[in-house]
DNA sequence: TCTTGACTTAAAGTTAACTTTAACTTGTAT
DNA sequence: ATACAAGTTAAAGTTAACTTTAAGTCAAGA
């Protein structure tokens, strides 16, 4: 199967513009060309999928970049590229810890307003720490001093 | 207890041009002011940790200054806040599903190289595709074709 | 009193990731 | 044959979120 740019853009949920600005950027490796159009292939398309999930874990397009140029010398850059994926990992690890956490704040929100738009008022539950204490923020340090500490 | 701006920037991680750069943008509502010097007190620092997490989910400053605004107009917007909450909640677990999905394709790939590197080379797996069952992006609609379909 | 260090504002500069524009080419339908 | 839809590049423009710079204020210590 082949595709054109509109076809993968739209499959991809993205614009032409977007997929040539890739290409540009070297996140597309190989894309064939036909009378200087780019023709998609499958082996495009799973990269493509690849690319997505890697955008989706907010990695810098120089870093996708580097794991192309890495994947294109072959064999040699195995080691290199087994560890780019490791940092990655960890990364999407850290970032799944800090969403979960803030769901916890956003949970005790939902019950804040809840309960104040029943109340009427917000008077009801505004002396309730908007940070419950299974919300820690590990920007906090050690020596941060509470009230009357 | 009162802070410097010098230290709630310490404390949070982040610079005092950044602080000064959220107060202009006014994500920082009514920090008091001592001979021109701003002077962060306890419910500024409170606010601040619920900031540091409406940033961890990716809220733009727009939304977040937006959330603040209504705040600052008391129990006439509690709903409007509610809504506010519940919309950012939603986001919230959308992030985390597409995050565990991309963290399947990067064990994966650890998996994949880790197996290339004992073999020495890619090509024992670079058949088997990248995209592991596991993987679904939402992205990728019904009528999409695999080779030989 | 003078210097120093930490603060202030306003405005300009930076960076990433696109997006838009302009000028041009090409395959297909009338 | 010609018009048109879809593609191309190179370059300029946009937006968000800071960051840096310049010029100035102010309290405390030598």
């Amino acid at each position: 199967m082949s595709y054109s740019i509109k076809e993968i853009a739209e499959i991809m949920g993205i614009t032409p513009s977007t997929l040539r600005y890739y290409d540009s950027e070297g996140l597309l490796p190989d894309v064939k060309k036909v009378n200087g159009r780019r023709v998609f292939e499958d082996k495009d398309f799973k990269w493509l999928r690849v690319l997505n999930c890697m955008k989706n874990i907010n990695m810098p397009i120089k870093k996708i970049k580097e794991y192309v140029k890495l994947a294109q010398k072959g064999d040699a850059t195995l080691q290199e590229r087994y560890n780019l994926i490791l940092e990655q990992k960890e990364s999407i690890q850290k970032q799944i810890n800090e969403l979960n956490t803030c769901l916890k704040e956003f949970e005790f929100k939902e019950w804040y307003y809840k309960t104040a738009i029943e109340a009427g008022t917000e008077k009801v539950v505004e002396n309730i720490s908007s940070i419950s204490p299974t919300l820690e923020i590990d920007k906090i340090p050690k020596n941060y001093k509470k009230e009357g500490m």
